[in-house]
DNA sequence: ATGAAAGCGCTAACAT
DNA sequence: ATGTTAGCGCTTTCAT
């Protein structure tokens, strides 16, 4: 009925009358062993259930743990979790395993989260940083050869590899987009807060987009929510001005879904709408949902893929890799402005 | 230039001239130490930039790792990633980690996760069971003490305890929900394989409710597809049968995008339709999507209390959690059946 | 209040 | 082809 001790290596040995070392080499294929030792050692592991401690190993080999460590801001926001998956697929042949905690965005949480990974000795850590969040404590780490990547958005205080979405550029287009329909009165739906880097990189396209068509900036025209509801109230204030825009821009997926939802809500079909990142079920709505689709599966690949070649020895400066974004026409960006 | 090894206890300890001893009884809160050291340890701590490791803390104290292993299908399922920050949200207090992986329902690629885990020595396992895996290989180490939880579907070769969706009710009443408004001809689009254990008891549930109707079981309107797309041509395989189906029940939330983006292909608003689980945008379509709704944050978070309250010696014999669903109608399970 | 020695489970380095 | 010794970084145990 006692919980029984797990196995160690040196219970094996015992078993079979060798020593732990010769386990050990059975085990990693390291050295010869011939094959009557070996088919008795596998025999033995088998019958008793032997896992290897790999805390043990790693602590003795002293390189690091076989882990890569991630944090994000939330592991049910599906952008996130098709950036993770990602992850995962590029890493797993190389036998990595992902430790991942959600930082809701809070520099503290994020602090804790990072703090425990390395002291698991993670091999890799990525990080989409949290606003206010300061990094210069890793800088020691990266130095000591531990690649640090940060995703969607760039860190603060240490200069190391970022993958980022063309925010500005692909906002840009789906503003131009509106105009090109004859918009001049275009919403903004951002998410907060505003000093979120892909907030701020979102908002300017969309000014260079009004810029570049004379349409002057009005800032009773930009609205902000942390989250779905808000979003839906936050369209509503738009719509509700004085004089309303024609169109609306939502800065991310879930500032879509909620300007979505509201403008089914009232049944204002007339509202042109352009997303930044795409949502499922974008195709089925009336109109279909226009959006400037992130490509999370090639940010998560990115990442990947250079700090593997960090961890291979690539020693080369910092780069920021920017993964393009593409403007997705379906239709709710198409509606004619109404004649003034 | 060359990575510095990074500090360890001792190096702290000789940094300050004390033994490695009294730097860990600072650092744990051990024994007693005075003022002066506690203040000259923290600060060489800092100054050295030590964290302690704690692959090495956790051999010698020899208790499981403070992380949690978890293995879900698809990390970028919203579904899954909803329970996973359940999940965490509910043992982070404790201090554990989330340690994930992905098994893509392979049972091989399961296998080699809990293998992982298992060699990390986590001090909860959770699984999102795949067809056709076999999980007696983990009886040892659940009698040994180690928390087992299967995750959405029971597992095969164990008792342990498990958390469901109330699947077989929850279809049932969407089903009945749809006869209700007077339909009798009802596709059921199902996930694959036939054998996973959520589309059995959906499927059990459909039939439950046509028998209650006394509505003759018919196989050709059931379809089935792994993914979107096949969820697609699915309902559209259904819907150009002879004597098509006049509405839809779809037994997941990937199965939902696919028949409600085929629908509003081919623009057939008059087909009702039921989906098993909830998907964004639902209230935004036309008709809003009717859903049997799961709860995957009660999912998760009973998971993290029992696996705790495992964690904690409970002994008692394995449980069962049945996770109620609920019937969220929106609209489009409401299309009256045509009059023959 | 602090230290010395031993050992957790494993493997590197050197035997034999 | 196999064994021995030492030691990874930490904590336990027992001294002092």
């Amino acid at each position: 009925m006692a919980a029984d001790r797990r196995p160690t290596l040196t219970d094996v040995a015992r078993e079979v009358g060798v020593s732990a070392k010769t386990v050990s080499r059975v085990l990693n294929e390291d050295g010869p062993a011939s094959a009557q030792t070996r088919d008795q050692v596998l025999a033995a592991v088998a019958k008793l259930g032997f896992q290897p401690n790999l805390m043990a190993r790693n602590i003795r080999v002293g390189g690091p743990d076989t882990t890569i460590g991630l944090v994000i801001p939330d592991l049910a926001n599906p952008f996130f979790g098709a950036v993770a998956r990602a992850i995962e697929d590029t890493v797993r042949e190389r036998g990595l395993t992902l430790l991942m905690g959600s930082s809701a965005d809070d520099p503290d949480r994020e602090r804790a989260l990072t703090d425990k990974f390395l002291a698991r000795r993670v091999s890799i850590l990525m990080v989409v940083p949290a606003v206010g969040a300061d990094h210069s404590h890793l800088k020691s780490h990266r130095t000591a050869g531990l690649p640090v990547i940060f995703l969607d958005r760039p860190g603060v205080g240490l200069s190391t590899d970022s993958i980022v979405s063309s925010n500005r550029a692909g906002t840009h287009d789906g503003v131009a987009h509106l105009i090109g329909h004859g918009h001049r009165r275009i919403g903004f739906v951002g998410d907060l807060p505003v000093k979120l880097y892909t907030r701020r990189e979102r908002l300017a396209g969309y000014r260079a987009a009004l810029q570049e068509a004379d349409i002057p900036y009005n800032r009773s025209l930009v609205a902000s929510a942390h989250d779905q509801q808000g979003a839906k109230a936050a369209t509503s204030k738009l719509l509700d001005l004085a004089d309303p825009p024609t169109a609306l821009f939502a800065g991310n997926n879930i500032m879509a879904l909620g300007t979505v939802a509201e403008l089914a809500r009232i049944k204002r079909k007339d509202v042109a709408v352009v997303a930044f990142d795409d949502v499922s079920l974008a195709e089925a709505l009336e109109p279909a949902l226009t959006v400037v689709a992130q490509d999370p599966e090639e940010i998560g690949r990115s990442a990947a893929t250079t700090a593997l070649t960090r961890l291979d020895g690539d020693r080369s400066r910092a780069r920021t890799i920017t993964v393009p974004t593409r403007l997705v026409v379906r239709g709710s960006g198409e509606q004619p402005a109404p004649k003034p």
